[in-house]
DNA sequence: CGCTTTATTGAACAGTGGTCAATAAATATA
DNA sequence: TATATTTATTGACCACTGTTCAATAAAGCG
Protein backbone atom coordinates (compact mmCIF):
# COMPACT_ATOMS: atom_id res chain seq x y z
CA UNK A 1 0.00 0.00 0.00
CA UNK A 2 1.89 2.80 -1.39
CA UNK A 3 -1.22 5.91 -1.07
CA UNK A 4 -3.38 6.60 0.52
CA UNK A 5 -6.92 7.41 -1.06
CA UNK A 6 -8.99 10.28 -0.23
CA UNK A 7 -12.11 8.67 -0.71
CA UNK A 8 -14.03 11.37 -0.80
CA UNK A 9 -12.80 13.74 -3.32
CA UNK A 10 -12.19 12.22 -6.65
CA UNK A 11 -9.02 10.92 -7.60
CA UNK A 12 -6.98 12.83 -5.58
CA UNK A 13 -3.46 11.10 -4.30
CA UNK A 14 -2.03 11.96 -1.34
CA UNK A 15 2.12 10.01 -1.72
CA UNK A 16 3.55 8.69 1.72
CA UNK A 17 7.22 10.17 2.38
CA UNK A 18 9.10 8.52 4.30
CA UNK A 19 11.49 11.57 3.88
CA UNK A 20 11.49 14.85 2.83
CA UNK A 21 13.77 16.38 0.09
CA UNK A 22 17.17 17.60 1.00
CA UNK A 23 16.08 21.43 1.68
CA UNK A 24 13.38 20.48 4.11
CA UNK A 25 15.25 17.98 6.32
CA UNK A 26 15.28 18.97 10.02
CA UNK A 27 18.30 19.84 11.86
CA UNK A 28 18.78 19.68 15.76
CA UNK A 29 19.65 23.92 15.46
CA UNK A 30 16.09 24.24 13.67
CA UNK A 31 14.22 22.12 15.98
CA UNK A 32 15.62 24.04 19.25
CA UNK A 33 14.90 27.11 17.87
CA UNK A 34 11.43 26.74 17.33
CA UNK A 35 11.15 24.48 20.42
CA UNK A 36 12.74 27.63 22.21
CA UNK A 37 10.27 29.79 20.71
CA UNK A 38 6.89 28.02 21.61
CA UNK A 39 8.24 27.10 25.80
CA UNK A 40 8.98 30.44 26.23
CA UNK A 41 5.71 31.94 24.74
CA UNK A 42 3.48 29.25 25.94
CA UNK A 43 5.50 27.95 29.00
CA UNK A 44 6.50 24.55 29.75
CA UNK A 45 3.33 23.31 31.03
CA UNK A 46 1.31 23.96 27.64
CA UNK A 47 4.14 22.60 25.50
CA UNK A 48 4.46 19.19 23.93
CA UNK A 49 6.04 17.33 21.53
CA UNK A 50 3.42 17.30 18.58
CA UNK A 51 2.25 21.00 19.18
CA UNK A 52 6.00 21.30 18.22
CA UNK A 53 5.97 18.66 15.45
CA UNK A 54 2.73 20.67 14.05
CA UNK A 55 4.81 24.12 14.33
CA UNK A 56 7.74 22.34 12.95
CA UNK A 57 5.84 21.36 9.77
CA UNK A 58 6.62 17.60 10.58
CA UNK A 59 5.54 14.46 12.31
CA UNK A 60 5.69 14.40 16.05
CA UNK A 61 8.11 11.20 15.18
CA UNK A 62 10.70 12.45 13.41
CA UNK A 63 11.83 14.85 16.26
CA UNK A 64 12.54 11.79 18.19
CA UNK A 65 15.72 11.27 15.66
CA UNK A 66 17.06 13.79 16.71
CA UNK A 67 16.32 13.76 20.61
CA UNK A 68 16.41 10.80 22.39
CA UNK A 69 13.24 12.34 24.41
CA UNK A 70 11.88 15.49 25.33
CA UNK A 71 14.01 16.07 28.44
CA UNK A 72 16.69 16.04 25.97
CA UNK A 73 15.50 18.71 24.12
CA UNK A 74 14.68 20.69 26.97
CA UNK A 75 18.32 20.31 28.14
CA UNK A 76 19.97 21.40 25.35
CA UNK A 77 17.65 24.57 25.14
CA UNK A 78 18.75 25.55 28.71
CA UNK A 79 21.87 25.03 28.11
CA UNK A 80 21.92 28.35 26.19
CA UNK A 81 20.21 29.62 28.82
CA UNK A 82 22.82 28.87 31.37
CA UNK A 83 25.47 30.29 29.19
CA UNK A 84 23.68 33.43 29.20
CA UNK A 85 23.58 33.41 32.67
CA UNK A 86 27.54 33.00 32.98
CA UNK A 87 27.44 35.74 30.99
CA UNK A 88 25.10 37.93 32.54
CA UNK A 89 27.78 37.90 35.56
CA UNK A 90 30.47 38.15 33.77
CA UNK A 91 29.14 41.27 32.94
CA UNK A 92 28.67 43.19 35.55
CA UNK A 93 32.09 42.00 36.98
CA UNK A 94 33.49 43.22 34.14
CA UNK A 95 31.98 46.56 34.14
CA UNK A 96 35.04 49.26 34.80
CA UNK A 97 33.47 52.60 36.28
CA UNK A 98 31.55 50.25 39.67
CA UNK A 99 32.79 49.98 42.63
CA UNK A 100 32.76 45.94 44.11
CA UNK A 101 30.07 46.92 46.02
CA UNK A 102 28.02 48.21 42.82
CA UNK A 103 29.22 45.10 41.85
CA UNK A 104 27.77 43.00 44.36
CA UNK A 105 24.31 44.87 43.87
CA UNK A 106 24.24 44.04 40.73
CA UNK A 107 25.36 40.62 40.39
CA UNK A 108 22.14 40.41 42.39
CA UNK A 109 19.96 42.91 41.29
CA UNK A 110 20.31 41.13 37.34
CA UNK A 111 20.30 37.73 38.46
CA UNK A 112 17.12 38.76 39.72
CA UNK A 113 16.84 40.38 36.33
CA UNK A 114 17.39 37.05 34.36
CA UNK A 115 15.35 34.98 36.60
CA UNK A 116 12.31 37.18 35.68
CA UNK A 117 12.73 37.90 32.14
CA UNK A 118 13.64 33.82 31.34
CA UNK A 119 11.16 32.66 33.90
CA UNK A 120 10.04 29.58 31.47
CA UNK A 121 13.49 28.35 31.10
CA UNK A 122 14.16 29.70 34.65
CA UNK A 123 12.16 27.02 35.80
CA UNK A 124 13.39 24.30 33.97
CA UNK A 125 16.99 25.20 34.94
CA UNK A 126 16.32 25.24 38.45
CA UNK A 127 12.48 24.42 39.47
CA UNK A 128 11.45 21.43 37.64
CA UNK A 129 11.33 18.10 39.87
CA UNK A 130 11.05 16.08 36.88
CA UNK A 131 13.66 13.37 37.64
CA UNK A 132 14.92 12.54 33.54
CA UNK A 133 15.61 16.59 32.87
CA UNK A 134 16.96 16.60 36.68
CA UNK A 135 18.92 13.67 34.74
CA UNK A 136 20.46 15.58 32.08
CA UNK A 137 20.69 18.81 33.87
CA UNK A 138 22.76 16.98 36.72
CA UNK A 139 25.47 19.90 37.74
CA UNK A 140 24.50 22.49 35.43
CA UNK A 141 22.42 24.12 38.33
CA UNK A 142 25.21 23.56 40.60
CA UNK A 143 27.89 24.97 38.37
CA UNK A 144 25.82 27.96 37.66
CA UNK A 145 25.61 28.46 41.79
CA UNK A 146 29.48 28.10 41.92
CA UNK A 147 30.00 30.83 39.13
CA UNK A 148 27.47 32.86 41.36
CA UNK A 149 29.37 32.19 44.63
CA UNK A 150 32.86 32.77 43.23
CA UNK A 151 31.62 36.74 41.55
CA UNK A 152 30.42 37.11 45.17
CA UNK A 153 33.42 35.85 47.44
CA UNK A 154 35.18 38.28 44.73
CA UNK A 155 33.42 41.66 45.29
CA UNK A 156 32.80 41.04 49.35
CA UNK A 157 34.33 43.84 51.36
CA UNK A 158 35.38 41.56 53.86
CA UNK A 159 35.62 37.63 53.92
CA UNK A 160 32.53 35.98 53.34
CA UNK A 161 31.44 32.67 55.04
CA UNK A 162 29.97 29.75 52.41
CA UNK A 163 26.76 29.46 54.11
CA UNK A 164 26.47 33.05 54.06
CA UNK A 165 27.36 33.11 50.43
CA UNK A 166 24.45 30.33 50.13
CA UNK A 167 22.00 32.66 52.18
CA UNK A 168 22.54 34.95 49.74
CA UNK A 169 21.89 33.00 46.85
CA UNK A 170 18.79 31.30 48.28
CA UNK A 171 17.56 34.75 49.15
CA UNK A 172 17.64 35.76 45.32
CA UNK A 173 16.61 32.30 44.77
CA UNK A 174 13.36 32.63 46.76
CA UNK A 175 12.30 36.25 44.78
CA UNK A 176 12.95 34.64 41.48
CA UNK A 177 11.02 31.87 42.33
CA UNK A 178 7.96 33.18 44.27
CA UNK A 179 7.62 35.76 40.81
CA UNK A 180 7.95 32.71 38.26
CA UNK A 181 4.95 31.39 39.98
CA UNK A 182 2.83 34.46 39.82
CA UNK A 183 3.97 35.32 36.57
CA UNK A 184 4.94 38.93 37.33
CA UNK A 185 7.40 40.46 34.87
CA UNK A 186 10.30 42.03 36.15
CA UNK A 187 9.63 45.62 35.62
CA UNK A 188 6.65 44.83 37.66
CA UNK A 189 8.84 44.26 40.91
CA UNK A 190 12.34 46.25 39.73
CA UNK A 191 11.49 48.32 43.06
CA UNK A 192 10.48 45.37 45.11
CA UNK A 193 13.45 43.95 43.74
CA UNK A 194 16.38 46.90 44.54
CA UNK A 195 14.79 46.58 48.05
CA UNK A 196 14.67 42.79 48.62
CA UNK A 197 18.99 42.98 47.11
CA UNK A 198 19.25 45.87 49.39
CA UNK A 199 17.64 43.83 52.69
CA UNK A 200 20.28 40.82 52.06
CA UNK A 201 23.42 42.72 51.87
CA UNK A 202 22.30 44.08 54.94
CA UNK A 203 22.75 40.56 56.33
CA UNK A 204 26.28 41.05 54.90
CA UNK A 205 27.41 43.68 57.36
CA UNK B 1 -27.21 -5.78 27.83
CA UNK B 2 -27.39 -6.74 31.68
CA UNK B 3 -24.24 -9.04 32.41
CA UNK B 4 -21.00 -8.60 30.77
CA UNK B 5 -20.42 -12.64 30.06
CA UNK B 6 -16.87 -13.62 30.10
CA UNK B 7 -16.12 -15.80 26.77
CA UNK B 8 -13.46 -17.60 27.98
CA UNK B 9 -14.69 -19.88 30.99
CA UNK B 10 -17.91 -21.02 30.74
CA UNK B 11 -20.39 -19.72 32.30
CA UNK B 12 -19.14 -17.26 34.80
CA UNK B 13 -21.11 -14.16 35.14
CA UNK B 14 -20.33 -10.72 36.18
CA UNK B 15 -22.58 -8.45 37.50
CA UNK B 16 -22.27 -4.99 37.03
CA UNK B 17 -23.19 -3.18 39.95
CA UNK B 18 -23.66 0.85 39.25
CA UNK B 19 -23.92 1.48 42.99
CA UNK B 20 -21.72 -0.04 46.06
CA UNK B 21 -23.89 -1.51 49.43
CA UNK B 22 -23.98 1.31 51.89
CA UNK B 23 -20.81 -0.03 54.17
CA UNK B 24 -18.54 0.43 50.90
CA UNK B 25 -20.07 3.67 49.71
CA UNK B 26 -17.15 6.84 49.11
CA UNK B 27 -17.05 9.64 51.09
CA UNK B 28 -15.46 12.63 50.27
CA UNK B 29 -13.35 12.37 53.79
CA UNK B 30 -12.08 9.41 52.79
CA UNK B 31 -11.08 9.97 49.50
CA UNK B 32 -9.12 12.83 50.86
CA UNK B 33 -7.64 10.64 53.26
CA UNK B 34 -6.36 7.98 51.18
CA UNK B 35 -5.49 10.79 48.47
CA UNK B 36 -3.85 12.44 50.62
CA UNK B 37 -1.36 9.80 51.76
CA UNK B 38 -1.44 8.28 48.16
CA UNK B 39 -0.20 12.00 47.25
CA UNK B 40 2.20 12.12 50.49
CA UNK B 41 4.02 9.11 50.14
CA UNK B 42 4.74 9.15 46.12
CA UNK B 43 4.16 12.68 45.31
CA UNK B 44 2.19 14.82 43.31
CA UNK B 45 3.93 13.68 39.58
CA UNK B 46 2.92 10.41 40.18
CA UNK B 47 -0.46 10.69 41.23
CA UNK B 48 -3.39 10.07 39.16
CA UNK B 49 -6.94 9.57 39.55
CA UNK B 50 -6.70 6.24 38.17
CA UNK B 51 -4.45 5.25 40.73
CA UNK B 52 -6.13 7.23 43.44
CA UNK B 53 -9.47 5.35 42.12
CA UNK B 54 -7.41 1.50 42.51
CA UNK B 55 -6.58 2.02 46.15
CA UNK B 56 -10.00 3.17 46.74
CA UNK B 57 -11.13 -0.02 45.33
CA UNK B 58 -13.82 2.02 43.06
CA UNK B 59 -13.95 3.30 39.36
CA UNK B 60 -12.45 6.57 38.65
CA UNK B 61 -15.35 8.04 37.61
CA UNK B 62 -16.55 7.55 40.93
CA UNK B 63 -14.46 10.22 42.22
CA UNK B 64 -15.77 12.83 40.17
CA UNK B 65 -19.22 12.24 41.75
CA UNK B 66 -17.83 13.86 45.21
CA UNK B 67 -14.74 16.17 43.68
CA UNK B 68 -15.61 18.76 40.69
CA UNK B 69 -11.94 17.85 39.27
CA UNK B 70 -8.11 16.79 40.61
CA UNK B 71 -7.76 20.29 41.29
CA UNK B 72 -10.96 20.65 43.77
CA UNK B 73 -9.46 17.09 45.67
CA UNK B 74 -6.14 18.87 46.33
CA UNK B 75 -7.47 21.75 47.26
CA UNK B 76 -9.59 20.06 49.96
CA UNK B 77 -6.23 18.58 50.62
CA UNK B 78 -3.97 20.91 51.83
CA UNK B 79 -6.73 23.45 52.77
CA UNK B 80 -6.07 20.92 56.21
CA UNK B 81 -2.63 21.93 55.44
CA UNK B 82 -2.75 25.87 55.43
CA UNK B 83 -4.61 25.37 59.13
CA UNK B 84 -1.50 23.31 60.22
CA UNK B 85 1.28 25.81 59.34
CA UNK B 86 -1.15 28.62 60.54
CA UNK B 87 -1.28 26.29 64.09
CA UNK B 88 2.57 26.03 63.77
CA UNK B 89 3.04 29.94 63.86
CA UNK B 90 0.02 30.04 67.17
CA UNK B 91 1.87 27.25 68.67
CA UNK B 92 5.18 29.51 68.36
CA UNK B 93 3.50 32.40 69.52
CA UNK B 94 2.31 30.64 72.43
CA UNK B 95 4.86 29.41 74.00
CA UNK B 96 5.27 31.14 76.74
CA UNK B 97 9.29 30.91 78.20
CA UNK B 98 10.87 32.16 74.91
CA UNK B 99 11.64 36.11 74.53
CA UNK B 100 10.40 37.89 71.36
CA UNK B 101 13.68 37.42 69.40
CA UNK B 102 13.62 33.41 70.07
CA UNK B 103 10.24 33.54 68.91
CA UNK B 104 10.82 35.47 66.03
CA UNK B 105 13.91 33.02 65.23
CA UNK B 106 11.47 30.22 65.83
CA UNK B 107 8.82 31.64 63.27
CA UNK B 108 11.48 31.52 60.49
CA UNK B 109 12.93 27.98 61.58
CA UNK B 110 9.53 26.69 62.48
CA UNK B 111 8.33 28.03 59.07
CA UNK B 112 11.02 25.86 57.38
CA UNK B 113 10.72 22.67 58.80
CA UNK B 114 6.40 22.42 57.99
CA UNK B 115 7.95 23.27 54.25
CA UNK B 116 10.51 20.35 54.13
CA UNK B 117 8.12 17.83 56.71
CA UNK B 118 5.28 18.73 54.06
CA UNK B 119 7.18 18.83 50.64
CA UNK B 120 4.61 17.57 48.54
CA UNK B 121 2.16 19.82 50.23
CA UNK B 122 3.86 22.95 50.48
CA UNK B 123 4.76 22.14 46.62
CA UNK B 124 1.11 22.32 46.00
CA UNK B 125 0.24 25.33 48.58
CA UNK B 126 3.39 27.57 47.14
CA UNK B 127 5.29 26.37 44.28
CA UNK B 128 2.51 25.15 41.81
CA UNK B 129 1.97 26.76 38.61
CA UNK B 130 -1.12 24.94 37.87
CA UNK B 131 -4.23 27.26 36.65
CA UNK B 132 -6.90 25.00 37.89
CA UNK B 133 -5.48 24.50 41.63
CA UNK B 134 -4.31 28.40 41.68
CA UNK B 135 -8.13 28.83 40.83
CA UNK B 136 -8.98 27.35 43.65
CA UNK B 137 -6.75 28.43 46.22
CA UNK B 138 -7.42 32.01 45.00
CA UNK B 139 -6.18 33.91 48.20
CA UNK B 140 -5.14 31.16 50.81
CA UNK B 141 -1.42 31.38 49.85
CA UNK B 142 -1.64 35.30 50.61
CA UNK B 143 -3.86 34.80 53.47
CA UNK B 144 -1.16 32.69 55.06
CA UNK B 145 1.50 34.98 54.41
CA UNK B 146 -0.68 37.78 56.16
CA UNK B 147 -0.67 35.07 59.11
CA UNK B 148 3.19 34.83 59.16
CA UNK B 149 3.57 38.92 58.38
CA UNK B 150 1.34 39.60 61.55
CA UNK B 151 3.26 37.51 63.97
CA UNK B 152 6.73 38.68 62.37
CA UNK B 153 5.62 42.44 62.79
CA UNK B 154 4.55 41.26 66.57
CA UNK B 155 7.58 39.99 67.36
CA UNK B 156 10.39 42.22 66.26
CA UNK B 157 12.10 44.51 68.81
CA UNK B 158 12.02 47.26 66.42
CA UNK B 159 9.23 48.44 64.06
CA UNK B 160 9.55 46.48 60.51
CA UNK B 161 8.57 47.73 57.28
CA UNK B 162 6.17 45.41 54.94
CA UNK B 163 9.13 45.03 52.65
CA UNK B 164 11.50 43.62 55.37
CA UNK B 165 8.95 41.10 56.37
CA UNK B 166 8.47 40.12 52.69
CA UNK B 167 12.07 39.81 52.14
CA UNK B 168 11.65 37.89 55.16
CA UNK B 169 9.29 35.77 53.69
CA UNK B 170 11.09 35.42 50.42
CA UNK B 171 14.47 34.33 52.11
CA UNK B 172 12.64 31.33 53.84
CA UNK B 173 10.65 30.54 50.98
CA UNK B 174 13.76 30.12 48.63
CA UNK B 175 15.31 27.99 51.24
CA UNK B 176 12.18 25.52 51.19
CA UNK B 177 11.70 26.21 47.68
CA UNK B 178 15.31 24.97 46.98
CA UNK B 179 15.39 21.63 49.43
CA UNK B 180 11.74 20.82 48.08
CA UNK B 181 13.47 20.75 44.45
CA UNK B 182 16.48 18.57 45.42
CA UNK B 183 13.85 16.22 47.84
CA UNK B 184 16.52 17.00 50.34
CA UNK B 185 14.73 16.23 54.32
CA UNK B 186 14.68 18.46 57.11
CA UNK B 187 17.15 16.81 59.11
CA UNK B 188 19.51 16.87 56.46
CA UNK B 189 19.62 20.15 56.69
CA UNK B 190 18.89 21.32 60.09
CA UNK B 191 21.98 23.27 60.46
CA UNK B 192 21.57 24.96 57.55
CA UNK B 193 18.23 26.10 58.27
CA UNK B 194 19.46 27.33 61.56
CA UNK B 195 22.41 29.49 59.71
CA UNK B 196 20.26 30.49 56.85
CA UNK B 197 17.93 32.12 59.84
CA UNK B 198 20.46 33.91 61.66
CA UNK B 199 21.72 35.09 58.18
CA UNK B 200 18.50 36.50 57.30
CA UNK B 201 17.26 38.08 61.20
CA UNK B 202 20.93 39.86 60.92
CA UNK B 203 19.19 41.66 58.03
CA UNK B 204 16.89 43.37 60.50
CA UNK B 205 19.65 44.82 62.96
C1' DC C 1 -44.84 -1.68 46.34
C1' DG C 2 -43.43 1.90 43.02
C1' DC C 3 -41.09 6.24 42.30
C1' DT C 4 -37.27 9.25 42.92
C1' DT C 5 -32.86 10.26 44.28
C1' DT C 6 -28.19 8.97 44.63
C1' DA C 7 -23.86 6.84 43.81
C1' DT C 8 -21.15 3.91 40.75
C1' DT C 9 -19.44 1.97 36.50
C1' DG C 10 -16.83 1.79 32.43
C1' DA C 11 -16.80 3.13 27.71
C1' DA C 12 -15.40 7.04 25.25
C1' DC C 13 -12.75 11.40 24.13
C1' DA C 14 -8.94 14.25 23.59
C1' DG C 15 -4.72 14.79 24.99
C1' DT C 16 0.28 13.28 26.57
C1' DG C 17 5.35 11.04 25.81
C1' DG C 18 7.38 7.47 23.45
C1' DT C 19 8.37 3.29 20.01
C1' DC C 20 8.93 1.25 15.70
C1' DA C 21 8.13 -1.11 11.07
C1' DA C 22 7.64 0.66 6.66
C1' DT C 23 9.40 3.58 3.47
C1' DA C 24 11.74 6.77 0.23
C1' DA C 25 15.34 10.32 -0.37
C1' DA C 26 20.28 10.80 -0.20
C1' DT C 27 24.60 8.91 -0.41
C1' DA C 28 28.29 5.45 -1.05
C1' DT C 29 29.91 1.79 -3.69
C1' DA C 30 30.65 -1.28 -7.76
C1' DT D 1 25.36 4.53 -14.37
C1' DA D 2 23.24 1.00 -11.49
C1' DT D 3 22.88 -0.95 -7.25
C1' DA D 4 23.34 -1.25 -2.34
C1' DT D 5 23.43 1.13 1.94
C1' DT D 6 22.55 4.67 5.02
C1' DT D 7 19.55 8.18 6.74
C1' DA D 8 15.46 10.71 7.89
C1' DT D 9 10.42 10.71 8.07
C1' DT D 10 5.80 8.97 8.72
C1' DG D 11 1.89 7.52 11.23
C1' DA D 12 -0.11 3.63 13.48
C1' DC D 13 0.24 2.03 17.95
C1' DC D 14 1.03 1.69 23.14
C1' DA D 15 0.27 3.04 27.78
C1' DC D 16 -0.73 6.66 30.12
C1' DT D 17 -3.41 11.21 31.74
C1' DG D 18 -7.90 14.08 33.22
C1' DT D 19 -12.64 14.38 32.30
C1' DT D 20 -17.53 13.37 30.73
C1' DC D 21 -21.61 10.87 30.68
C1' DA D 22 -25.33 7.35 29.59
C1' DA D 23 -26.62 3.33 31.79
C1' DT D 24 -27.62 1.36 35.87
C1' DA D 25 -28.77 -0.45 40.49
C1' DA D 26 -28.88 0.44 45.47
C1' DA D 27 -31.13 3.42 48.94
C1' DG D 28 -34.65 6.08 50.63
C1' DC D 29 -39.32 7.68 50.58
C1' DG D 30 -44.51 8.05 50.16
Amino acid sequence: MYYLIDQCSINEVKPLSPRKSAQDELTKATIIDVARELFVTSGYPSFSMRKLATKLGCSHGAIYYHFKNKAELFYEIVTQDFLTLDQVLEDVLSTPTNSNEEKLYSILFEYIRFGLTHQPQYEVMFLIKDDEIKGYLLEAPNKSYLHFANAVAHLATKPLSPKDIWSLFIGIHGFVTHYCRTETTFEDVKILAQSHVEFLLKALK
